[in-house]
DNA sequence: ATTCCCGAGTAGACACTGTCTACGACGGCT
DNA sequence: AGCCGTCGTAGACAGTGTCTACTCGGGAAT
């Protein structure tokens, strides 16, 4: 009936999100996660045979909640692409700086290239609207190459500021500039 | 006398270095880097005290490695800035997507934020030499800024097509295109 | 109503990891 | 000769992911 109650399959997921976010991605032990739901280690087996695969039923949990995030913000029709650009780079930093953990975990090599997280899939949609939106602000150009190189620019910038590299080059401790530099460039200098 | 001989602590980075080159980041246990220098696995503990350290002086193995190529590359004089820009850009995808578990190593967050690697120290040649390189190319920005906007670029780009997020979304199996794109939007179009 | 059975979770073993500590060789001093 | 410090060994320890045997409880079928 309560909702946390619904099979032990979701309530992993869910310790695991909690655990992500306050101890960060080398607390996302198997038998932690167990131990934090309330079962032997050996139950999670039975819903994820594999640690990978419920690390990665976590890490689609963060893909799902930042697709929320960005569509929420670039939902109303068709206002200036330019405008909706900004905000979904802002969006994106912004939950990358704020879900170090999850945003990190999302990007692993070895969760990627196992599979069983299908990124490809996942994260399609939100390329595609970029590529969207690249393609009406600046109709002169290749869209799927600028917001390739745009939506690299902006995961870089994300993971090179997280870690303090950008933050001693820029001087600055505010990532906007540098989220401005990164759009002016792929987009022309912003027009007023 | 003879080069490999000289002491166990290089021995275990150079088998460290090429160990992470065949078989990939999550070979690197401390107890098989000691198994394939021959030796018991306390060994390394008189000069690593801890794992750590270990990954950390094989990351700056790659390093020292990276900034040699660049160097190398854009060595000789006042050439054209552009041109050295291209050639340092392709030089750095290159690394990363030959050196793939080398470049994950060097930017592992856990060895990022022990201290132990030193990044900030080791890579500010690197950057300072973009911004150099970038204040050239183009005297009417600022450069610091379109340099670290340009460096995450660059490192997002290797990171996103090294999992092959890019290569679907380009299309091509080339990441060359992408390259030019960034340069281009971070240096103005190629001028001629 | 009794039997059967199957899904869900437990408990323990196994090989492996990183760290720590006590111990043994070996070589250069005085 | 005796000593000592450096280098490396060997074993213990807690913790990890995976695998397998088992227990328990509640329907379904007869």
């Amino acid at each position: 009936m309560s909702d946390p109650e619904t099979g032990l399959r979701a309530r992993l997921v869910d310790v695991g999100v909690d655990l992500v976010n306050t101890e960060g991605v080398q607390a996302l032990t198997l038998r932690e996660i167990a131990r934090r739901a309330g079962v032997s280690h050996g139950a999670p087996r039975r819903y994820f045979p594999t640690h990978l695969e419920l690390l990665s039923a976590i890490a689609r949990r963060g893909v799902t909640d930042l697709a929320g995030r960005v569509a929420e913000l670039t939902g109303d029709g068709a206002a200036n692409p330019r405008e909706q650009l900004t905000a979904l780079g802002h969006a994106y930093l912004d939950f990358a700086l704020t879900h170090r953990g999850m945003h990190e975990l999302m990007f692993r090599h070895d969760l990627l290239e196992s599979g069983h997280l299908g990124l490809r899939e996942t994260s399609l949609p939100l390329f595609s609207l970029l590529v969207d939106l690249v393609g009406r602000a600046r109709p002169d150009v290749d869209a799927a190459l600028v917001a390739g190189s745009l939506l690299a620019n902006l995961h870089g910038i994300a993971q090179l500021w997280s870690w303090g590299s950008l933050q001693l080059a820029t001087g600055s401790g505010d990532f906007v500039p540098l989220l401005h530099t990164a759009l002016d460039a792929h987009l022309g200098p912003a027009n007023r």
